[in-house]
Order: structure tokens, then sequence, then C-alpha cells
DNA sequence: ACCTAGTTCAAACATCTGTTTAAAATAGCT
DNA sequence: AGCTATTTTAAACAGATGTTTGAACTAGGT
């Protein structure tokens, strides 16, 4: 294994964890078993190497996303919310097969780029996968035409937040539930209880201002 | 002004602004324009500075929200969702007469805080005002009897991810609402509009397993 | 005026941070 | 083998962090 691909494991792991800025370079090199400096030398700076540890998701998910939104996007029927959601589905899962516990390791690491790093990442992903959000804005329109594109913004960011703070609190929330429940909660039925709430959430009738 | 009030002042500001690990102490007791060795002298520690913001609004906040949803639950009439967390919008509110901006500040440092510092605030708040946590579930659950404990607890956790995140970075959402819609959203416009959004994903129908 | 308890202050402390350096080791190629 | 380019290494760097120190200062009470 090459000294790049390890920092990389190693990275995602810490990163998911313990956040970008909880997160030493010290530590990652240590884990990985490679020098301090290699990070430097081989991705150039830590900033580099976060970059390079969601590209690594990113380049796998976004075609199989933009797939799946697209043909609810040019399909002659009306899809409902639910649909539009469980498009994200099978490519997020799919991360498993890229990686072990892919799916939940990119989930908590776009939760933990949302609120490290003062937007940071957010910048990142609508500037470098712009498409992936276009096709999903799309596909919701066709869902709930009656939507205003300022009304979905906001819920669309609701969403956001809710799949973010669920999935970067993952590990937490299904010690809870293990402990008070004895019920063991799968990435996978994680997902399958969050999709209902915000198809709900952005399914919700209008209110009038 | 007390130098405490100083540095609890300047504190919440910067806390809300950057994040907890994101501010230093030496940020802090600059802008307060007081001695560096004034929070460990009147506080303690960071982290007990970090406490005392938040009991703050917790202490003006946690009787109102209690009192609210006491309301409805020995209320005879059954509540609908959207009543129960309109419930919170009041004494939400509330903290604008206590502080200038207080209802902003309080609900970017709840993001700050639960993302942040790995879950020592979600253990904060469970322990130190359980009550609140009591009357919500039971209001919920008066709302919506058919609904499991171990369904709501997970709607209840997406939802608490809604508002935590959508606050914590509620600054770059107004910006990107008024720079790309001409559209100034307030605080207050802001929260009635995640309401329905999150009594929509909590009423959503249960999905068999 | 004096003493005492509380508070402020500049300075230092120890530790951690990302990054850079220059020498050493390794690999690939002819 | 010998040369070259790439990679690894230990060490140092410069700056930031939370915390502690001990002296200076400031009330308040007698």
């Amino acid at each position: 294994m090459s000294t790049k691909n390890k920092i990389l494991d190693a990275a995602e792991l810490l990163f998911a964890d313990k956040g970008f800025n909880g997160t030493s370079l010290r530590e990652i090199t240590s884990s990985a078993g490679v020098n301090l400096a290699a990070v430097n030398y081989h991705f150039g700076s830590k900033k580099e190497l976060i970059k390079a540890v969601m590209s690594r998701y990113m380049n796998e998910l976004a075609p199989k996303l933009e797939l799946a939104l697209s043909v609810i996007v040019h399909s002659d029927d009306k899809p409902n919310l639910d649909e539009v959601f469980f498009a994200f589905v099978e490519p997020l899962l799919y991360l498993n097969e890229f990686k072990v516990n892919g799916t939940s390791i990119f989930l908590q690491l776009l939760g933990r780029g949302y609120t490290d790093s003062q937007g940071f990442l957010r910048w990142f992903l609508t500037t470098q996968y712009p498409n992936v959000f276009t096709h999903f804005t799309k596909a919701v329109h066709k869902a709930y035409p009656e939507l205003t594109t300022q009304e979905m913004f906001w819920r669309l960011h609701f969403t956001m937040g809710t799949i973010v703070f669920t999935m970067s609190s993952s590990d937490a929330l299904m010690d809870i539930s293990r402990n008070d429940f004895n019920n063991d909660v799968s990435i996978e039925t994680l997902i399958n209880k969050v999709i209902p709430y915000v198809a709900a959430g952005v399914g919700a009738p209008i209110i009038a201002e």
C-alpha cells in the first residue's frame, strides 16, 4: 500500500470521528505509520489532504447520483418526494463496496465538513460538483412544482442539516439506541428512517407569510 | 460592567461565530478588553467558561419552555404537532429581550455545541436540564400517540439536527438569501419556516420495517 | 492610616500546531 | 554498478494554545 493511501485511510477515520480541526497531522501520520512530513510532501498541506479525502468519495458518488437523479428528471411520470430522496440510497450504499463502512464514513465526513472550517466544504462541493445540486433541485421541483425557488432553498438546507447532523453524530445515536432500546441500528436502516422524515419536511404544505 | 460579564458578552459572540474550538482565550479577552488571565481567574478554565455562557441562556429559557410545554401536556385537548413546536417560539424570541440578538446567538451556540467538542454539550444539556426533554417528549407523544418511543427518539434527533444545523449556519444562509433572492430573512421568519418542516417530518407516516 | 481580601497585570510556561529543511535512504533506469 | 529522481526521515522552526505565576494594584472595613 502506498504512503499516500495509508495517509488517506488513516485520515478519513480520524476526520470522521473528531472533525477536521480536531485531528492533528501527528495523529494521522502516527496512525498511518508514516513520517510526519509525508502529508506535506504528498498533499502539500492539511487543507489539500482534506480535499483529497473528500474527493476520493465524491468522485465515486457523484456520477452514480447524477445518473439516478437524471432518470427521475427525464422520466415522463411525476415522481413523489420519497422517490427523489430514495434515489440517494443506492449510490450511498454503494460506497460500502468501495470501502468498508464507506457509506457511514462519507456521511460523517460530510457532516464534519459542513460545521468545521467555516463553510469551506460547502464551497468545495458546490463548485466542484455543481451538477449533483442542479439535478437534485430539478427533481424536487418536478415532484413538488408549487414549491417556490426560495422555499425550496430553505427546505433543502433544512434537509442538508438533518442528514449532515444525524450522520456526524450517528455513532453516538446508534450507541444510545443500542443501550436504551436494545436495538442495533445499521447505517442502512438509519437512512431508511431519515428519508420519510426529510421527504415529509420538504413536502410540508406552504404557509402564507 | 463587571469583568466577568465583559468576558461572557465577548465570548458568546465569538463562540457563536467561530465555534468553541475555533475561538481562543486571547481573542475573547482582547475583544472584552480584559487581561488574558481573567478567564482562568473568574471561570477556572475555558470549558467552565463555555458552560457559563450556555447556562446564562438556558437558565432564562428552561423555565419558560417547561411552562409552555406543560400547558400542552396538561390540557384536555389533543394538540397537533405544529402547536407543540410553536411552543418553542415565544420562549426563544424572549431571549431577544434578555439580550440583543439573544435568540440568534443562543441558537448558534446550540449548533456549535452539538458538533464541536464531541458531544460534551449534549451531555451538559440532558443532565442539567432534563425536564425540558421529558416535557417535550410527552407533548409529542400526546400529539402523535401512534409514534413508538423508538421512532420518536430518532425523529426528535433528526429535528434537533435540523434546528441546530440551520441555526449554526444561519448567518451564511441569510447572506445567500439576501444576495440570490434579494430577500432579507430575520431569525423570526427563519423559525417560522423551519417549524412546518420539522413538524411535518416528525408527523410523517410510519413505515413498516 | 493600616491591613486584608479581592482583583488585575505582564510575563513566562509547557505543550501542541502545521510546515520546512537538509540529509539519508530507496527505487528505477541505463 | 552507477547515476538520477523520488521518497523517507529526524530535527528544527515559528507561531498559537490554555494555564500558571508572583508581583502590583484596588477596594472595603476597622
